[in-house]
DNA sequence: ATTTTAATGAGATAGAAGTCTCATTAATGC
DNA sequence: GCATTAATGAGACTTCTATCTCATTAAAAT
């Protein structure tokens, strides 16, 4: 899932090398990260076996390479998620995208809290932001992909605004309400997503 | 809104000397970061007429007084906006919980979303996150004023369910997934958020 | 008014982020 | 193989966070 080499030098030359050397750094900066503690660029650096000078060349920030070490991690696409056997039913398919999401938050919780940390911090405060990765969006095309069969039955617009509530249900950032504001455990926490989730959908459904 | 004088001294002694201070760096850290930037310890030291170790004194980071700061922020009370002439409809006076949420991130949004990374870093990474006050949760009360027309009409696990996902729906995180991950504008995200607020509770009343 | 001492100020110190410069190494093209 | 030069390493330098020490100021008790 990295990235393709730097986009700053020569288009061509030595792409391996600096694709390795790149993939160096964001594997070591997710080793360390791993423990729950927001490593330094040195500590970085010195995992990679890299100089601090070269993670700069690479990474304009700490929190930069953070974030895209965090990012690094592979989400299931729609296609193994909504396969032949899939099931049909807008709801089932909903709870396998919230299944799926939960296990890489909860599997990863200190990578994706700093990442939601330093992504929400960049847009406005903490100075410029610059270099830090904006939030990517993985959620969209899988709660699309559990959408489609209802995309003959919802108008074009119900759904869209179907699609924009989920979003606000399934993800990192509930997961931190539920928890951090809510104080439930997962178990919990998973139930009352499951109902809100059917009763957006049937509300959806119930309009057209 | 601020709280009481330092808990680490003397029990008393000189409260009023301690209490001024402590404002006076709060009052300085919201001057400073309302322009949308992180001020350093330093500047707000100096915008509070009060020396840097003065400041570590009250506060063990920079983000510890500038989380502080932005938790000082007045929320409107249940009392205040359910007083005698609110409405009876639990969606209208849903509806004005999540204005008064939307009011207060829109004039605030640097120093909430410097808050929410603050908090979200301090559970899992960025160390033991001590000094960093606990999240506070106020959207809670609010939503649960809002429901008290429903409270005969709900069996009490419904109610608990709705307003749990309602937190999810009403407050900063929210927000910050409309705004960053879906790319909506405040307009937009109204709506959606207005949908949903009414679809959960029509749900819930639905069912019993 | 004087004493006590909590609160504060001034400054030294250390660790880390981030930027530069310049020398060295090694991958690629010939 | 050899030359070219991209990639890297080493280190100086600045800024900011955070801790600590010691002297000074001023609130409160007598």
């Amino acid at each position: 899932m990295t990235a393709e080499p730097p986009l700053g030098g020569p288009r061509r030359g030595r792409a391996n090398q600096r694709y390795r050397t790149r993939k160096d750094l964001l594997v070591a900066a997710a080793r360390l990260a791993s423990d729950g503690y927001k490593p330094t660029l040195e500590a970085v650096a010195e995992e990679a076996r890299v100089s601090r000078a070269t993670a700069y060349r690479y990474f304009p920030s700490i929190d930069a390479l953070l974030v895209e070490s965090a990012l690094d991690l592979e989400t299931p696409t729609p296609e193994a998620l909504f396969g032949p056997g899939a099931s049909g039913d807008p709801v089932a398919r909903l709870e396998a995208v919230d299944t799926a999401f939960e296990a890489m938050i909860t599997a990863n919780e200190a990578a994706m809290r700093l990442m939601l940390a330093e992504t929400v911090r960049g847009r406005a405060a903490g100075g410029d932001g610059s270099g830090v990765p904006a939030r990517q969006n993985r959620r969209s095309p899988l709660i699309d992909g559990a959408l489609e069969p209802l995309r003959r039955e919802l108008k074009p617009g119900a759904l869209k605004r179907l699609r924009q509530a989920l979003a606000v249900m399934i993800g990192t950032e509930a997961f931190i309400v539920f928890r951090d504001v809510l104080g439930l455990d997962d178990a919990e926490a998973r139930r009352v997503r499951r109902w809100a989730i059917r009763a957006l959908v049937d509300a959806a459904r119930r309009e057209s």
